[in-house]
DNA sequence: GAGTGGTCTAGACCACTGT
DNA sequence: CAGTGGTCTAGACCACTCC
């Protein structure tokens, strides 16, 4: 085993059993270097390690300091549900009460969101993901969202619609009127797009700088990349985002509700996986 | 900018541009920090970086070569309905035929895996999930798969099951009856489980030395972890695993089928609450 | 053995932060 | 300003791979 690896590991005991507790600042990179009896680059590649691992913060002219274990934020898909649902609800009722309450706990609830607006083209990626020639006019929208009382953002997210279908109600292309009353599918009910589903594609990769500047990310660390496609009941996609979020901090959770196994044998078997390609995932209404 | 960034950034351009190809060798690092009149540990921290994004493959004693832009491959959550289906298939017509080539191109029809058994005692984290008192006895399982006709495996799970339901079936304490028809669910079926739903919990970091040695990663890629739930028909945990990724090679899909908006206004809101807490995502069967 | 990447050193200088 | 981490150098030695 390397020495900068002897050394992360001793580090890294000495945080899990408290001798380092959340918040404390480490000896610096020179004195760690003296008692390891090690180079300054040797120690550096140790303390990188950590970084990585989320264990500890360096701030540059600062020190190194053990990072306050944050809460672990949830997200889980049936927010989804719950937004549609909300849609209704201010549609029928109070119109324009948002209620960001009415998901307590578990969920991460996105406290404040800045976010700018502009126009774009369609690059290829677009266009296959929308279905529509390269160069379409779309809407972009940039999102930065903070879990409640914190400051650092902790998700960075471009959203895009297809401009002249958002154009149909002026109130979309003006940042001026956020935050929306049940996000982005409340503004999508205003032009009378309703959803039928949502896919989300996930995949991971350490940030580029820029990234990490605009997270407050240390390099080296893993981020979670989701992209969302919503599609609407007549099968049109209506939205493509883009979401990048810190790995360490963010738990998406998805669940997948299974027909139930029904013992009517009058079904054939071509029709069962008809039916079953044709709604995917869900629920017996039988049960 | 830093000098191995800028570097980094160069090769990137020469890599992207086809200037080298993947597959070729690049230059020495020492021919590379003459070249760029740089010292060996510059050059090395920017090829550092390039391998952390999976842009080349770092091989000790021989090279640093451009990767192969290995595709992509997709799992999507609803595999675990067509895995369910083919549980009722086999059960009902050819009973041990298994069927991997059901789901064609897009999905990542684990091809070869090989596997371990082993008794183990539910620590706290698994004690939790499985509602069961610490202790309680598992049987933990190990799997690693490749995609079809690839050498290097892509994915590695340790997937427990309660020893006692499990011991239903002695073939299932027995690792030599893999592989499975139609996988975990059919094992589950042969002792009377029928799963309600899957819970997937999605996060990313980079992998520990002893993870990127057994799925052949470089140092500082990102990891998806992901940690599975199933739900039986009763509410019961059957099942927990804990699946390690790595994130540039795997997209994770996940459809979320949103329930039509029902126009019948005689569903008083609190009703569609409670409808809605109990069913989840789901699609309408109205429609 | 020759050539490659992996680790480590000792020391220099720069950039950032707080006083 | 002093103290911290960030970058870079020149060179040494080890470990791995192939011939």
């Amino acid at each position: 085993m390397a020495k900068y690896e002897r050394i992360a590991d001793t580090l890294r005991q000495c945080i899990r059993a408290g001798l380092f507790k959340p918040g404390d600042r480490l000896p610096t990179e020179t004195a760690l270097a003296k008692e390891h009896r090690a180079s300054l680059p040797t120690v550096r590649d140790a303390l990188a390690q950590l970084a990585e691992e989320g264990l500890i913060d360096k701030r540059h002219g600062i020190g190194n300091f053990v990072r306050e274990s944050c809460r672990r934020i949830e997200r889980t898909n049936e927010r989804h549900q719950r937004e549609k649902d909300q849609v209704r609800e201010a549609d029928t009722e109070h119109v324009a009460t948002r209620s960001p309450e009415h998901d307590t706990g578990a969920t991460a609830s996105d406290g404040a969101f800045s976010s700018a607006y502009e126009e774009a083209e369609a690059d290829e990626d677009l266009a296959v993901a929308f279905g529509v020639p390269l160069g379409t006019r779309l809407l972009k929208r940039i999102y930065r969202s903070c879990p409640q009382d914190e400051d650092e953002p902790f998700d960075l997210t471009e959203s895009y619609l297809l401009h002249d279908l958002a154009a149909a109600n002026p109130d979309l292309l003006d940042a001026s009127h956020e935050p929306w009353p049940g996000g982005t599918q409340h503004q999508l009910h205003t032009i009378g797009i309703e959803l039928d589903r949502i896919v989300e594609r996930v995949t991971a990769r350490p940030p580029t700088a820029r990234e990490a500047e605009q997270l407050g990310l240390q390099k080296g660390v893993s981020l979670l990349v989701v992209r969302k496609t919503s599609i609407d009941v007549n099968g049109r996609v209506v939205e493509v985002a883009h979401t990048r979020l810190p790995g360490h901090r963010i738990e998406l959770a998805f669940t997948t509700h299974l027909a139930r196994r029904c013992d009517d044998q009058h079904l054939t078997e071509s029709h069962r996986s008809a039916y079953a390609r044709s709604t995917g995932n869900r629920y017996s209404m039988r049960q």
